[in-house]
DNA sequence: AAATTTATGTGTCCGGCATGAACAAAATCC
DNA sequence: GGATTTTGTTCATGCCGGACACATAAATTT
């Protein structure tokens, strides 16, 4: 990917550098750390800064005096500058957002819909009421998986290959859209649990098992850009048909579908869900039966964190959804049913399982994640100045 | 990662790019399409070129005159450069070959081996005996995980976390090692039918599958580096124990293992190779009991494809080993397993299933890519001048 | 055979960028 | 109040790549 390189590209690279660093700091810092963490002097990081001052990007405050020296200023997001819109469209209902430089979250609206891409149309509006013209790229999180970008497919709302560019495209800021459980991966990886972890893998535990590799920060997309459906592989030896079409997927005996089918009822997607939560939570309260399903269904759960594991090697996993709760009270079933499907000479080195930390926010602070990805690219930022 | 980047490390980016260029080219190129491809001027390229020349990296020759215009050089690698060792150390036996700037390979020696670490001891005296002052890098490839780069595991040669520091570390030249099934997946990326593909998968089918995932032309070792073995995952519902400590791996399944055992031979290592061959032998000249062994293996390996490509959309898969005779004698039934295991929003665009061309050359080639990687190291290339 | 066209190499100048050293400024510590 | 510490600022320097003009070598045209 080296692209090419000019003496002119290498200052907006290090203006990016330096602009990531501050969005990806947990704490603001000042510049004279700002210059030792990018490894430039003093007075290269103040030009920087100046540039970026000037292009309402960064906003210097005084610092808080800590210990003596000259007094210093803290790095902030312009309060003129440019934000990002992120939307978590949901099966029933969205939220937007307004998130600066750094993560700092504001919301905005939140609403049920109809279930018809009609929302689409709703949510501009909201976009429109809310929007300034600092609002300068629009980050997306939907259900389902989204072919090359643009064609939106959710099966249980019967959504088949919904064309978005019409839906999405003009008439307000750029947008940048992916699935949900791949940008929750993408925002335990960034500002949770995956925080500097190189090689991870994140499930959203629901009905289906939605996931992603996480590789340097990054989450892996794939060719058509729907990778990413790891319930849909034949981990645990099923022999039911699924929804997608084959037989045998892993969630199915993972997660609210193999809860909820414990009990007799149908593996539907509205009110499954809350029963699946009540099993869980009859369990907890030692009901026997609702305890075995749970059992079953970290054991399933296990295996194929374990065998996926063999595969990926990846140096920790975390888990959102129900998984946040199958942790809780199954952790050890969890970690033994892994380590069972752990090839031998792994086990003194088993992956890392944890719930995430960023929780129900994972998908919009993904959202917010790719649309400042975009903002901070090196060409668009070349062109702010 | 971005590191520092002062304006002199910009210079040795270029160059570094002009080199890779070169080595990743399939044909030589001239000095002003070296210009053309990096994006620079003529003038920065004769700069570059000229340096490098006198690092003894690139050599200039003059150009057959292919139409009209000023005669110009074609950029070779230097007859004095550095050049990389590749070894691929195999069960039973070990090749040594040197690989110059581009990928030319010249096979310098083979030699079967006594099982023991012992050979590492033979080989170095063979590298000790054809090296000479330009060998700048040694690539390994192994079977067998190798745990962080150096503990490595050969289960069937009784070889259980053998500390390769000692064995490889001092007394000749800086030394990179890899499993094989991944370095010849990378040599497909890198030289082979995966070339330009951005996501991808190649499988090495043996006894084992051991393979990897191929993204941007890199292949990914996970985070004990030891990714890659997608053969111990149960994706075909078998419900054998396996020699790795679990049941129901998809290798059982398919390759050499499942072949051998439907005739009702032990899953050894030593003659079993062979009577796999003479199985698929058997089959291509009509034996009913060897081709329906071999219906078996195929439709096994496509549902494994199919389930892994829901998980990770690769735009192609390639296969190495008895993957070759498969696709040859039923790409069709493998193609048609993938096709029932892939979600059903997927088939129509299915991940094409091919024949990896770099052959049995596969791990020799990766392991050359990998020593060229470290020569084309930035900090490296900035040493030599 | 001479002129033209096309593609390439060479040399020079210029602006941009980061470095490093020296100095200035502002706080704390003794 | 002076020493110390940390940071900001200024300036000269070196290097890099771009732009331009010009030279060179062949093929094609006239």
């Amino acid at each position: 990917m080296p692209q090419t390189m000019t003496s002119a590209d290498l200052r907006i690279r290090n203006q990016v550098r330096l602009l990531r660093a501050v969005h990806d700091a947990a704490e603001p810092f000042t510049r004279a750390e700002a210059a030792r963490l990018l490894g430039i002097g003093r007075n290269t990081a103040a030009a920087l800064v100046g540039e970026l001052e000037r292009a309402r990007l960064l906003h210097e405050v005084p610092a808080e005096p800590s210990g003596r020296g000259r007094p210093t200023t803290l790095l902030v997001p312009h309060p003129e500058g440019p934000v990002a819109f992120a939307v978590d469209f949901r099966e029933d209902s969205w939220t937007l957002a307004s998130v600066e430089l750094g993560g700092a979250a504001t919301e905005l609206e939140t609403a049920e819909h109809d279930r018809t891409p009609g929302v689409f149309a709703e949510i501009r509006e909201a976009v429109a009421r809310h929007g300034t013209a600092r609002v300068a790229q629009i980050g997306f999180a939907t259900p389902g998986p989204i072919r090359d970008g643009h064609r939106l497919h959710i099966s249980h709302l019967g959504w088949d290959e919904v064309e978005l560019d019409g839906l999405l495209g003009e008439g307000w800021p750029p947008t940048v859209i992916d699935n949900d459980a791949r940008l929750a991966g993408l925002a335990e990886s960034r500002r949770g649990a995956l925080r500097g972890v190189g090689t991870a893998l994140h499930f959203h535990i629901d009905f289906d098992i939605g996931g992603t590799l996480l590789l340097g920060g990054d989450a892996q997309r794939g060719a058509h850009r729907i990778a990413g459906e790891f319930g849909h592989m034949p981990l645990t030896g099923s022999d039911l048909e699924c929804m997608c079409g084959v037989r045998g997927c892993w969630s199915l005996d993972v997660g609210a579908n193999a809860l909820v089918r414990r009990f007799g009822a149908e593996p539907g997607y509205g009110t499954g869900r809350e029963l699946a939560r009540a099993i869980l939570r009859r369990a907890e309260d030692g009901d026997a039966e609702a305890a075995s399903a749970v059992n079953d269904n970290a054991a399933a759960l296990g295996k194929g964190l374990g065998a996926l594991a063999n595969a990926l090697d990846p140096e920790a996993i975390s888990l959102s959804g129900l998984g946040v709760d199958l942790i809780r009270l199954r952790g050890g079933l969890i970690e033994e049913h892994c380590r069972e499907a752990l090839m031998a000479f792994r086990r003194d080195e088993p992956p890392r399982i944890v719930p995430g930390t960023v929780g129900a926010a994972g998908p919009l602070t993904g959202a917010a994640e790719i649309a400042w990805d975009a903002i901070l690219d090196p060409v668009r930022v070349k062109n702010r100045l």
